[in-house]
This record gives C-alpha cells, sequence and structure tokens, in this order.
DNA sequence: AAACTAGTCAACCGCTAGTCA
DNA sequence: GTGACTAGCGGTTGACTAGTT
C-alpha cells in the first residue's frame, strides 16, 4: 500500500516554530468547528502548515487545561509510578496528569527524571536497584539495609522531590507502598491471587470493589465467595467513587518500587503479586478517605502493638482480624 | 566579548491502529 | 479483503538559551 504524504513538500508548508498569529488562526478556527479534520484544516484556515502539525500544536500546546510551567512533587511522583506501570507508554501516562501532554511528560522524564535515578542508582527502565550482587544467600536485613540506602539516597538528595521528600519523614510510613504492604503482611497470606484481581479489577486501575473472594484454603467452611458489610475491602470503597487514593500518601514513588520489587525477602506482597499488579494495585487506591486515614493508622500502630483504634471503626478491624483470624 | 558546550523543549518524523468505502 | 485516510503514539531532531571557558 502506498501511503500519501501527510504533508505535501511542495506546497511550500511553513515548518519551525509556530508564531502568535498562527496560533490565534488555529484557535480561532478550531473553537468554531471543533477538534478533528486535521488534514483539511490548514486549507480551511487559511494556515501553511501540515494537517498534523496544527493537530500537534492544538494538542500539546493550544489546548484549553494545558498545565505549563514546572512540575510539582506530586506530579513527578505520578510519573515516576505511572512509568514504572506503563513504560514508556506516555501518552497512558499523560492521561494520570490532567493539564500535562505527553509530549511534556516524555521531555521532562528524558531531561530530568532519567537522569537522576540513573545518577541515584536505579534503572530508569526497570525502575529496580543498579546495584547488583543481591544474591539469595544473603540476609534479608542486609537487602533491607541496602534498600534503605538505596531509599534514603534518593530521596535525602536535593534532587528527587526538590530535596522535600525526607526518607525520615514520618510520613514517609504512610506511603502507598508501604501501606500495601502492611496489609499484605497482615492479612496477606490469607487473600489469594483473586482477592487482588479483584482489588484491582480486570478493567484496569480505578475500578470499584464490590465483592472480594476468600482463599478457599483459609477458609474451607465458607464459600468462595466473600461479600462482607464492613470489612477492610468494602470499607475501601465507602466514600467517593469507590476507589483509593495514593494522594493520601506521602511518598508512593520510586522508594516503592524498590520496596515492593524485592522478591528476596518476601515482604508484603512481593512474595505472591508481580510488579504489573502492584502497580495497578496501587494506582487503584484513587480516593483519600477518613477510613482509610484511620486503617494506615491502625497499620502503623499495629507494628509495635499500640493498636487503639477510633470506637468508630473498633467494628470494622475486629471484623477483618477475626476474619483471617 | 567570543566561542564553545550542555541542557531544554517544541516540533517533526516515521510508524501503527482503527475506520470506512 | 483491500486501499485510502485519519488520528495518535513514541523516538528523534534542532533551535534556542544559559553557563562555562
Amino acid at each position: 500500500m502506498v501511503r500519501t504524504p501527510c504533508c505535501k513538500a511542495e506546497l511550500g508548508l511553513k515548518k519551525g516554530a509556530w508564531t502568535p498569529e498562527e496560533d490565534q488562526i488555529l484557535v480561532s478556527y478550531v473553537n468554531r468547528h471543533g477538534e478533528g479534520g486535521w488534514r483539511t484544516l490548514p486549507e480551511k484556515a487559511g494556515l501553511k502548515r501540515c494537517g498534523k502539525s496544527c493537530r500537534l500544536r492544538w494538542a500539546n500546546y493550544l489546548r484549553p487545561g494545558i498545565k505549563r510551567g514546572e512540575f510539582t512533587e506530586e506530579e513527578e511522583r505520578s510519573i515516576i509510578s505511572l512509568h514504572a506501570l506503563h513504560g514508556n507508554k506516555w501518552a497512558a501516562i499523560a492521561r494520570g496528569l490532567p493539564g500535562r501532554t505527553d509530549n511534556e511528560i516524555k521531555n521532562y522524564w528524558n531531561t530530568h527524571i532519567k537522569k537522576r535515578l540513573i545518577k541515584k542508582g536505579v534503572d530508569p527502565v526497570t525502575h529496580k536497584s543498579l546495584i547488583s550482587g543481591t544474591s539469595k544467600t544473603e540476609n534479608p536485613q542486609e537487602i533491607l539495609d541496602k534498600q534503605n540506602i538505596i531509599q534514603t539516597t534518593i530521596t535525602s538528595d536535593d534532587d528527587l522531590g526538590n530535596g522535600k521528600v525526607k526518607n525520615e519523614d514520618k510520613n514517609s510510613r504512610l506511603s502507598s507502598a508501604w501501606f500495601l504492604n502492611r496489609v499484605a503482611n497482615r492479612f496477606g497470606k490469607q487473600i489469594n491471587q483473586s482477592v487482588l484481581s479483584e482489588i484491582i479489577g480486570s478493567g484496569g486501575p480505578r475500578t470499584t470493589i464490590t465483592s472480594v473472594t476468600v482463599d478457599s484454603e483459609s477458609d474451607k467452611s465458607t464459600s468462595s465467595s466473600f461479600s462482607p458489610s464492613s470489612n477492610l475491602l468494602s470499607k475501601m470503597t465507602v466514600n467517593g467513587n469507590g476507589t483509593l487514593s495514593p494522594s493520601m500518601f506521602s511518598d508512593s514513588s520510586v522508594n516503592d518500587s524498590l520496596m515492593y520489587c524485592d522478591s528476596v525477602t518476601n515482604i508484603g506482597f512481593s512474595g505472591f503479586l508481580n510488579d504489573q499488579h502492584f502497580m495497578m494495585l496501587e494506582e487503584s487506591c484513587a480516593e483519600n478517605t477518613e477510613f482509610m486515614t484511620e486503617l494506615t493508622r491502625f497499620l502503623q500502630g499495629d507494628v509495635n502493638d499500640e493498636v487503639e483504634v477510633t470506637p468508630e471503626y473498633q467494628d470494622d478491624f475486629e471484623e477483618i482480624d477475626n476474619y483471617f483470624a
């Protein structure tokens, strides 16, 4: 099949930077006629540009709602998390950052984030440590120590997060990955893959949880279908649109990938959840809720057996504990 | 002040998938 | 099924700028 060229060179189409006048023509034309029909747009609008160029200019610069300027810490963390999930699928990543274009994110990744990750010993492709020699014979604590070194290095530097995210920051305990690992440590061994699939949702991230399935091995007395009225998982959906939010957690980013990807120590979800599912699960957390805050606090306290649950949620947590006990 | 270098980012290029006649 | 076309995607380029020598 012979493709007709997108832009006919003989028409003397202009290339290079757009002038304010050209922008004005394009904006007013799109405002009048809407988006689409890019191939015929230049001629109709009176622009000596390739239709493709017009579409790109509109999509990346002129379209309403485009956010300009520096990326925020939160945006940067989102990019890293989403890149770990999608790879170089810039359009997919851009969907997770309203107002940012794929082109802008791609540029920011290549010129800023990528270099920082490499500099800090993190592979920007796999999001795993570039430090080699992590052997199976290594003491898990040593591995964790090594990871802590990496995490501290990354987050205490003036790089990622402009140095505002510190490893020693108390909020780091509220990391989504940390949270999920806590849940996994506490309940995970009793939840099988199908539970996690339900949480994640077959349709991808940000899926409403309606019911969960419990490993029949861990609960032979009941059916495999579990639709609790006030259990942990259903509570996650109570407020908002039925999703969980990483935004409530302060530092889901590189730290998280280092945490979850460790297959040697077998901590948290890593023992039975692959990277992609973990990231999807993390991305599923799209809504901050009071309950989630309380649950996080509960799990934090649980580390030191200092659990003191707000009476309002006492029954919920007891139910969770009793169920998985 | 001039030349050079490195970083940034808007724009371009080539390709693919989807749609329609 | 085929070809033409459109829209969108990811990689690359090159103009511009700031910093350094």
